[in-house]
DNA sequence: TGTACATCAGTGAACGCGCGTTCACTGATGTAC
DNA sequence: TGTACATCAGTGAACGCGCGTTCACTGATGTAC
């Protein structure tokens, strides 16, 4: 019953978590106050304490639900991609189509990466966080890695291209996507970049 | 006399700005306080406020100078490159090939973009700085747009690519790549995200 | 079934500090005549 | 060359408000025996 769509009140905490991801990323986290928080939510400041026992724990927590839910996102699209192809770099031309069709679905645009939002303001964290920020990035790479050494394997690659950087290219064009998307009020930029990408790597192994 | 290099003190007013940067760039607009700017500078605070009506007419100084000294280091990567090469193909190949070794020879990495850290603070502005922001890749889409459309007169496509795409994919790929090397703390992965870009732009319009 | 205690999910009031901003002032340099 | 005034580039003190944090407390629910 506990659905992740959430339908009904969420619990508190989460309740917190979502106003607080909202609000950082359209002002930041130094200036997203608790007081803010606290009324989106209907509690009082003390209520805020006792679930999070410091500003800095909800940065840290925020951060640690973002990159969990991009992870689930990945998953999810590339099990229903693998089902619907044999063949690796099918298989992965169509997860990309997938990605590029769910970001296109948002309501407003993607409402923006807390990874970005937090690198830009890293001074205000502990290395705890900034371990975290990039142990997420690097967890990218390696899975679009691995996917992209099997397609190798399959079709030898006709541009020479280093395939972490390749790898990469996917977590840049999705973080300046974003970027694009949210400074040009058009939410299509980021769904084409990450097409553009498609299109390049369909380009690498296959040649057009 | 007045130097761009800046050797010895710069104007005050230019000196608050260039700590204002880079604390922006490290902790975000809000974070960073006048205080620490006039500590940095040696002023009293009420000689910060001679110099800018208020903290909204640093943020949008701040813009401006940005956005203009990147566009100055565009005209001139971009002059350069024009009078090596002749053809519209090998002289834009030439401009990314320099643009990535500008960025490679950035002694800690490229510091951060200011668009990219506004637009995750956007909510702190007013409507003018995020005008300006958009005009900014506006701008830089229309820079790039009219070098690939000069060579696409002369190469035709090999692949299926839209232009406004292709040329918006170089803001996207920098302001991406600098938050991985950021994150990563890998100064190299910029410059190696603009090689990519530039392997790609060989393949739209040579196939290889 | 009743009592004692523990845990959960908060409340309410107070704190001190840092922040952006204002105001009246100043000493050095530039300009008019 | 001397005087009057204006502008430039600041100083110093005070302000009020918002912020994160602390502390002692509370009422509802759960658990042990």
């Amino acid at each position: 019953m506990t659905e992740t769509t959430s339908r009904k009140t969420a619990p508190i905490r989460v309740q917190l978590l979502e106003a607080a991801e909202a609000a950082v990323l359209a002002k930041g986290f130094n200036a997203t106050s608790i007081d803010e928080l606290i009324m989106a939510v209907g509690i009082s400041k003390s209520g805020f304490f006792y679930h999070f026992k410091d500003k800095a724990a909800l940065a840290r927590a925020l951060l640690e639900r973002y990159v969990e839910a991009e992870n689930v996102l990945f998953d999810e699209v590339s099990r229903r991609a693998t089902e619907l192809s044999e063949d690796p770099l099918h298989g992965f031309l169509v997860e990309l189509k997938m990605l590029a069709e769910v970001m296109q679905d948002i309501p407003n645009g993607h409402p923006g990466c807390i990874i970005a939002s937090y690198c830009y303001q890293d001074r205000l964290f502990d290395d705890d966080v900034r371990q975290l920020t990039a142990n997420a990035l690097l967890g990218w790479r390696h899975r679009f890695k691995a996917r992209l050494e099997r397609i190798a394997a399959v079709y030898p690659p006709r541009i020479d291209v280093d395939l972490d950087d390749l790898a990469d290219m996917i977590s840049a064009l999705a973080d300046g996507g974003i970027i694009l998307s949210k400074v040009m009020r058009n939410p299509d930029l980021l769904p084409r970049q990450i097409m553009l990408y498609r299109a390049f790597v369909r380009a690498v192994f296959l040649g057009n």
